[in-house]
DNA sequence: CTGTTACGGTAACAGATGTTATGAGTACGG
DNA sequence: CCGTACTCATAACATCTGTTACCGTAACAG
């Protein structure tokens, strides 16, 4: 049957290729050969393991969207109390260190390619839906005493500033250093008495 | 000397071309052929009133600052007082009509075809400062007591919120309709105190 | 009217792109 | 130890890309 090919493990290295290509070269040259070449491999092998690049573009998104669910799932885990928990789970979503910068430049990548791209508007909207729900909950965890209209405003109004966050400093990064995105989080949630 | 043509305006039909495949095929759609297509012309056009591929794109992001520069400005002085026009600033920036909705979704295709391109980069954090520096005026003559890093921090928050908002709602429309943005918005600058 | 000049369409070009076909190498089952 | 099935590189392919060269057309100057 199988031979030796870790099949998981190969896709994940073409996903990060990708990733590593969309951040370092942008979107225009995410092209097959530029993602073989940063997985240190030839187009044979990525066609190999993915019907088609679409699929693979899938993949990495994906992967992406997984990721983040394991290291905030991680981060509500070991959080004190909700607060530092709603906290801690939306730093993350920030660009805040070399790895979650390298993420929002990824993320605003895969935004862009959303247009035009149904399954990839799909995967978006799902995971998207996902995150609400995971903020709302902590929030509504945070204000118990709040209506359910004033939590969701509220997530939402958290996840557009955090998102919006860290689109502008994946494309300006001098302007948004990690203080300055968190002082915005730390105002965000002290303004709205979380 | 010149000709029939109108060099500005034929600029500003390209830039629209530009805008129009971004918003409806997609950055991995925008080519020399598809513009020209949408501008109901043929390539030869288009390279003869731009030197190459990139510097029209910069036209059309360019334009599309001004454009918006030009509508804040005129919202700003019909304002009745800074709360209002801080609020009629903001909101103009969320996709709360077609047209504010077509240019998210562009400004997120910009920003992602930034990676990669110095001059996109540099064009995008030349206007972004002038996009804080105006917030940051609004918020300082809407709250006049509060100390500077006050100011800028709200500044960046609200910004970061409503860019936000505008990128989720391009990409999920359904999810963030001018309602729930509009309450983010309204949520957001109420727990600011604005 | 006529010569000239800008305009802009047509078509060609080299290179890049996604995809497919082919085949050499290799690990496993028998 | 052999054959088979899987792995993946090589190379070809048709198409699309940005760019350039070329040329017919039309409007202005004289």
């Amino acid at each position: 049957m199988s031979r030796t090919a870790d099949l998981p493990a190969q896709h994940e290295r073409l996903s990060r290729a990708v990733w590593e290509v969309l951040a370092g070269q942008g979107i225009e040259r995410l092209t097959l050969r530029s993602v073989a070449a940063a997985a240190g491999c030839t187009t044979g092998l990525v066609m190999h393991r993915f019907p088609n690049r679409k699929a693979l573009l899938r993949h990495a998104r994906q992967l992406l969207h997984e990721r983040t669910r394991e290291r905030v799932e991680r981060l509500e885990a070991t959080a004190a109390n909700p607060r530092a928990a709603l906290h801690a789970v939306l730093a993350q979503g920030m660009a805040l260190d070399e790895e979650t910068a390298t993420e929002s430049i990824v993320w605003v990548g895969f935004l862009a390619a959303t247009v035009g791209d149904a399954e990839l508007a799909a995967l978006h909207r799902t995971n998207n839906e996902a995150w609400r729900d995971r903020i709302s909950r902590l929030v509504a965890a945070a204000a118990p005493a709040w209506p359910k209209p004033r939590v969701t405003t509220t997530a939402f109004a958290l996840i557009a500033m955090v998102e919006g966050a860290a689109a502008l400093a994946s494309a300006d990064p001098a302007t948004y250093p990690p203080k300055a995105q968190q002082a915005m989080l730390d105002a965000t949630l002290t303004a709205f008495g979380l």
